[in-house]
DNA sequence: CATAATATTGAATCCCGCA
DNA sequence: GTGCGGGATTCAATATTAT
């Protein structure tokens, strides 16, 4: 083990992180952000329809042996991560079902106290090409104080603010990183597999820190957490493994321009149009499966299934697909072509069902 | 220990959980949902996992002593559970931070295998009072196939119908249960603490069983996955230790009338449907020995041989084959690549004339 | 130059029945 | 168990090329 450090503020140190962090001084960070290996375990190689093949993470950092070894590779690092953190600070922690399951438990079982989990919404995430599970359109961040008695930083305000004045909630709607954000090596490829949007920072670093407040992440790849920090006025110290990946990010670093102080204020939050499927308005018992639906005319007659299908003599599928069906038609609204058969006898248009839904849910 | 159960179908049985769950027969659910108790860490109404208060809870109090306890008890009940699901059947755990992470890393090392954890987003969710966290907005459910190797049931074009044609995602927005859905006593109180929505489990069932499949639910409370399950005309275990829950529960339940079956019928996926080969299209002179087969685009032309082979150039083989071998590339759906000269001078995919030929023989 | 069509891509534990 | 081969499978956001 190398001597001590003195706190080496808007660094990015090389090196391991174990081994960095165990030269760091007690106590002396205010917040921490981590994003470790998932141990994702991939095993064979992954094809869109098209035939084209899926760029997956297949880097060496990413490999462990078992679970038991990710789990020591955990608590070693969080236990030094916890030594480093202030009596008062926060750390955040983040991964998917691979891992996050491990971390969570961890973090408890060292003694930090989870506040909340919170969720990242992929807006564009990965389909699931083969259509074997759901769409993996989320990551989970998990945000703990340094135990049950920190008297913790949140800012509650910032968020609410940036949240159009409406309490901030757990699960946060944020594209991915790509266009001209992504980092991108000579022959245009992504210089990092796993680059994190500067939204999501942006949040984490608004909520949890202080302009002047030191923020550490001892996997800091290219430079995101750090970029997002100096641009806010906060402090960083970033501990990256990899010499290419730090010196990227060092460039990146050196390209921010600090905001002005008073600009250290919200950005607005992009605001996600709310979109209703029918098969929840059949979920939630709006429009019960067996239903009748038909036409305005009544020309077409159809009964609606648990998934949201219409059956309508041989045709089947979506309220769209089957009015286009029985019209012969390329293509139609099955929101406005489609009525529910009241108990009046009368109809009523679908759509008014589904603004009904979103009214109640707005 | 009880005598072995023959598998009691569609009744609520009251009594400890694990009791209950040891008497029954193994391998004999196709699916499981569970929703165990939280009662973790509440400071002031810290219970036991058994339910029991825990008395003066001090400030030494040692999380240590007692995280072990929850595991041990989620450990148990999920052995069991892993005992009585089927080689092929999947299980739902639900939870939220304070417990989660132990649930999902449980499920783990006992060698379940993650298939998605899925967020219920909160349409309505109780906002944080104090303004010391973010609103506690959603709850996550661990889904896991009983082990790696499981060929799980996993009803893709019911989930992407119920969705409006898009791919389920992983993150489900749902409102809490209320209104005339809420079960309350006679003064009007909630009967149950954390009554589920029944679009939920609507979901939850949709995805993961067949009509007259087996659910098995060892926390029942007040029935909601039973009531569901019998809606959607799938048979169901519950365990519940309360009586006054199982009560509410075999009421409720009683009052639920079952779908007809043309509506609990979800929309089979193509995977399901009676396979057709092509041969058969070519016997039956639905697609002639001797027609030529293009691809969309026309840049290769086919001609169809009397069993069924394809010929182009020296490419010879099954629709499949010859359409990878053209392309260079690893695979090919025959069905949606090739298409069919019509006398119109026009193109008509493959995939039309089975479905054509499949409708005709249903 | 503006608009439209086409191509690329992202933390992914991604098939299944039959011989 | 393993191997073979039929054939099922993608969404949103950018970037690039074509009209």
């Amino acid at each position: 083990m190398g001597t001590l450090l003195d706190l080496p503020l808007d660094e990015v140190l090389c090196g391991d992180s174990l081994e960095v962090l165990r030269r760091l001084p007690p106590a002396s960070v205010h917040a921490i952000f981590a994003d470790p290996p998932y141990n994702l375990q991939l095993k064979g190689t992954l094809r869109r329809p098209d035939d084209s093949l899926v760029d997956g993470v297949d880097d060496e950092w990413d490999r462990f042996a078992d679970l038991p070894t990710y789990d020591a590779f955990t608590r070693a690092w969080l236990t030094e991560c916890r030594r480093v953190l202030r009596r008062d600070g926060t750390i955040w922690v983040m991964g998917a079902y691979h891992n996050v399951f491990r971390l969570g438990a961890a973090l408890q079982d060292m003694g930090f106290w989870i506040l909340n989990d919170v969720i990242w919404r992929k807006a564009n995430p990965m389909p699931n090409f083969r259509g074997r599970r759901f769409t993996n359109a989320h990551e989970t961040l998990v945000w703990a104080a340094r135990d049950p008695a920190s008297k913790y930083r949140f800012n509650y305000q910032a968020m609410k603010t940036l949240n159009d004045d409406t309490q901030m909630r757990s699960d946060w709607y944020i594209p991915l990183c790509t266009g001209h954000e992504r980092l991108r090596d000579a022959a245009g490829d992504k210089l990092h597999p796993t680059q994190k949007p500067e939204a999501l920072l942006h949040r984490v670093i608004l909520a949890s820190t202080n302009a002047g407040e030191i923020i550490l992440d001892p996997f800091l790849g290219t430079g995101t957490t750090a970029a997002v920090a100096r641009r806010m006025g906060r402090r960083f110290i970033g501990i990256e493994r990899d010499p290419g990946y730090a010196a990227a990010a060092r460039a990146r670093i050196a390209a921010v321009v600090p905001l002005p102080e008073s600009a250290a204020l919200a950005l607005p939050s992009k605001r996600e149009q709310p979109r209703l499927a029918f098969g929840v308005l059949v979920e939630r018992g709006l429009v019960p499966p067996g239903s009748r639906l038909s036409d305005r005319q009544r020309r077409w007659s159809a009964e609606v299934g648990v998934d949201g299908t219409l059956r309508c003599g041989t045709a089947t599928g979506s309220i769209h697909s089957v009015g286009a069906a029985v019209q012969e038609a390329p293509s139609c609204n099955g929101w406005t072509f489609w009525h529910v058969e009241t108990s009046g006898g009368g109809l009523r248009v679908l759509d008014a069902y589904r603004e009904e839904a979103l009214a109640a849910q707005a």
